[in-house]
RNA sequence: GCUCCCUUCGUCUAGAGGCCCAGGACAUGGCCCUCUCAAGGCCAGUACACGGGUUCGAAUCCCGUAGGGAGCGCCA
């Protein structure tokens, strides 16, 4: 049988990493089995649903990659189906009208809570003997089983049981006619022909009501797993404090997708003591079985790292690509050639993300250095000044502009002079990058060039 | 309140009865390397929620307790 797996999000709020996650986790799941991933939007929620989440939802799949074989389906699109379904399942008998007001439901629930009981409709309208209120709409409830149960069985949680005399009987289509949540899904994953749900466990509750339809329906229930929450760093709920922002800021805040999905896939999976994946590593590791069952923490530094990590191992050209976007948002235009990819070979291992990239190396493409203040009156001393002016006769002189020669160049200048290597090439570092902090003297003096270096020098010592 | 789920270092996790007085990673501290910052290497500290069983032997199995979470909507 082959694998089909959705991401069924509801464009009511942001694209998050908790489902992010279970994006992922359906996404790796299909790719793994040669399967289909279907994307699917549950806005049948009218009120609350937007235009706006329904495009940072695809802008942030696109973003980090997750490529869907079918849809984007559209839950108000199918509205004719689902009322199509309901028609069926009313005239056999396996749904039926309820008139009960809003008030009366709530007053049947504040009764069941004073009692100390879950609330849950009675099923009061089940057998109406009497002719129903007049000018009322009713709406429809699905018959659930009275009694026995439904054991769930969950990939990663094993057997869960629930009786169905704890499960009422839900609302299926409102009284305007529209079909609900859990009946929308329950038709989609039919009718679509999904062989595995993965979601997050705040949907473990719901299960068992969804497979007593699937089965009403004459259909058999798919695969379940469950993935725990993602908290936030402090172990309470992920807020907008901490990461339940849309992906797309970590777009902005300079993360590779490929990061950013390496460190979701660890967090409640594992593959032994690996923590680095490539996206092949993981679509060819991945399993549902190594799902962990309990909740994990949002940890900002080791996503720094990992980002770090890929960085470090990222194809040069395509770093290269991304970082001159990042640049141009600081106002740099730098052009994609292969001196930019050297600056990317250079700084992939001092930046944690293409922001810090972007910022520590504008000086190579700027006209002019922005001068550190702190850094100057510490290293551009008088003293300093001279020597490096000194020294810029013994760059101009050099047969080639490479980081060898300059490297020995600057050895042969501090071990003539009696100094220290750190004593020429941090004022040199100030006088070209304008800060304390930049890759090896000799490299940065190579990337920049003979000219820049020596109109650099030239300005600090004029 | 009721139902369901969860519980190994600060954090992510390894561990499927003896390999574990618990391993790896992030973070933290120290050392090495070193022209800065990094990267890298080495070292250190810190965890089986608690209490009972079962067993020759339990982080691993069973039962309780405590704590945390989810659901209980004409929301998804």
């Amino acid at each position: 049988m082959s694998v089909v797996t959705r991401f069924a999000p509801s464009p009511t709020g942001m694209l998050h990493i908790g489902g992010v996650r279970t994006a992922l986790y359906s996404w790796l799941y299909a790719r793994r089995h040669g399967g289909r991933f279907i994307l699917r939007v549950e806005d049948t929620d009218l009120e609350r649903s937007t235009p706006e989440a329904v495009q940072v939802i695809l802008e942030g799949m696109a973003w980090l990659g997750l490529d869907h074989d079918d849809g984007p389906y559209y839950q108000t699109k199918r509205f004719d189906r689902y009322k199509e379904v309901i028609a069926g399942l009313l005239a056999q008998g396996q749904a039926y009208h309820c008139y009960c007001s809003k008030e009366e439901l709530d007053a049947m629930r504040a009764a069941q809570m004073a009692r100390k009981e879950k609330p849950r409709y009675d099923g009061r309208c089940r057998h109406r003997t009497v002719a129903p209120p007049a000018g009322v709409q009713p709406v429809v409830r699905f018959r659930n089983p009275l009694d026995g149960e439904v054991v769930v069985e969950d990939r990663v949680h094993g057997a869960v049981r629930f009786a169905n005399a704890e499960l009422d009987d839900l609302i299926i289509a409102r009284s305007d006619g529209s079909p609900t949540y859990n009946f929308c899904v329950v038709v989609d994953d039919m009718d679509m022909g999904v062989t595995h749900v993965i979601r997050g466990d705040d949907h473990l509750n719901n299960t068992p009501r969804q497979i007593n339809m699937l089965r009403a329906l004459g259909a058999t229930p798919p695969v379940y797993a469950h993935a725990s929450m993602i908290l936030g760093p402090d172990g309470t709920k992920l807020s907008k404090r901490h990461g339940a922002v849309s992906v797309l800021a970590y777009e902005e805040q300079g993360y590779l997708p490929d990061a950013l999905l390496n460190y979701l896939v660890r967090l409640g999976w594992s593959h032994g003591d690996q923590e680095v994946f490539t996206r092949a590593e993981m679509i060819e590791h991945f399993d549902i079985d190594r799902i962990g069952k309990s909740a994990s923490a949002f940890n900002p530094e080791k996503l720094l790292w990992l980002n770090q990590q890929h960085m470090m191992r990222a194809d040069v050209r395509d770093l290269a690509t991304r970082l001159q976007v990042y640049l141009k948002r600081i106002g740099v235009d730098a052009p994609n050639d292969a001196r930019l990819s050297a600056v990317v070979e250079a700084q992939r291992e001092r930046s944690k993300t293409l922001v810090e990239m972007a910022k520590n190396s504008r000086f190579f493409f700027r006209e002019n250095v922005e001068m550190d203040p702190a850094a100057a009156a510490k290293h551009l001393t008088p003293e300093a000044r001279a020597m490096l002016q000194e020294f810029s006769a013994s760059l101009n002189d050099l047969t080639d502009w490479t980081r060898a020669q300059i490297h020995d160049a600057l050895t042969a200048f501090a071990t003539v002079r009696g100094l220290g290597l750190g004593k020429v090439a941090q004022p040199l570092r100030v006088a070209v990058s304008g800060s304390t902090v930049s890759p090896p003297i000799d490299q940065t003096l190579e990337l920049l060039g003979r000219d820049a270096t020596l109109a650099r020098i030239a300005a600090v010592t004029a």
